[in-house]
DNA sequence: TGCGGTTCCGATATAGTATATCGTCGCCGG
DNA sequence: CCGGCGACGATATACTATATCGGAACCGCA
């Protein structure tokens, strides 16, 4: 685990990049595990990566079915689609949910199964990963003090991101 | 801020007595402000405090009206007098919701506003509130250096409490 | 080639969580 | 008396998530 870094995208970041790169390890990792990143599964990791603001499940379906109605009448998905791709996409790490908003944001990380501790902005929405071993070390510090037997954690730190925090609302 | 200590209820701890004094807390809170801590307002808070077990929304308007069918027939209440208490409760600090469970628990903190940070465990459903400076520190310190404004936080660790953790499944 | 198992998905229904809106009542100060 | 305000009743609706069943596609294997 490293120190924390600059965690939110910059400004002028290259966001397809970002998203293609996010595509590309999502493939391998499939593939490492025989999983199968079927259309639909696919479909919703690239919407998910649109941004980097989580996005509610819904919001996922309508851009799915928007989709849709453009190439051509494939007729509507309806939530469990949805659901079930997501359901896939966390159990391989591809995704994380945000307890905090009932939504969904790809995964950053390239490395194994870690904790999902987020910053998340309150003006531009973004959320970001958290990769900090402090953080860790102290949960797992108070859990044993506690005699907690620890088994997930779930980190949520709501605030400004730096583009977002001096105070220009609604810039 | 201090040291985190043994944070779960005991098991032969007098419940009503540690509800009792939760009201009264409540009740010295809203005198203090000039909030007034109405019939539906108290109810709900009392439901909260049945036990350390966070309670969904449409557990405790499923209590209040099962109350009210017990004691005459007062009408059924609807979904938003149990949100709008919950939000006066919040509002003063005297619950915290639960993210991970969109659901409520009593706030055991005698003191101003804090953070809800909680152990939820898995297994009796227990939800105690974590007071540990470490932890705080650690959260602003990967803020600070993240260049992250924050404003509020979330932690929820789930595994299981002392009293369940020692492999004894469904007991 | 045909069988049997598994995975994935479509489709429908329903459960569970939360809020918007509007009207009324009661209280308090002027 | 009246005006404002906070609280609440009532209805409707929005938003989030899952249960269940059946069929299609795929795979390994006799």
């Amino acid at each position: 685990m490293s120190d924390s870094l600059p965690v939110f995208p910059e400004p002028g970041h290259d966001h397809d990049a970002c998203a293609a790169a996010a595509l590309a390890r999502a493939e391998a990792r499939c593939a490492e595990r025989g999983a199968r990143l079927t259309p639909i599964r696919r479909q919703v990791l690239e919407i998910v990566w649109e941004s980097h603001a989580p996005l509610g499940a819904y919001d996922i379906l309508a851009r799915v079915n928007a989709a849709a109605r453009r190439t051509g009448g494939a007729r509507e998905k309806a939530p469990p689609a949805v659901y079930r791709a997501l359901k896939f996409l966390l159990d391989h790490g591809l995704v994380h949910r945000v307890e905090s908003e009932n939504a969904y944001v790809g995964c950053g990380a390239s490395g194994g199964p870690h904790a999902a501790w987020f910053f998340i902005c309150e003006r531009c929405k973004n959320a970001a990963e958290i990769d900090d071993g402090r953080i860790g070390g102290a949960l797992r510090e108070s859990a044993r003090r506690a005699g907690f037997a620890l088994e997930s954690s779930i980190v949520e730190l709501r605030g400004r991101c730096p583009r977002c925090r001096d105070g220009r609302l609604r810039a």
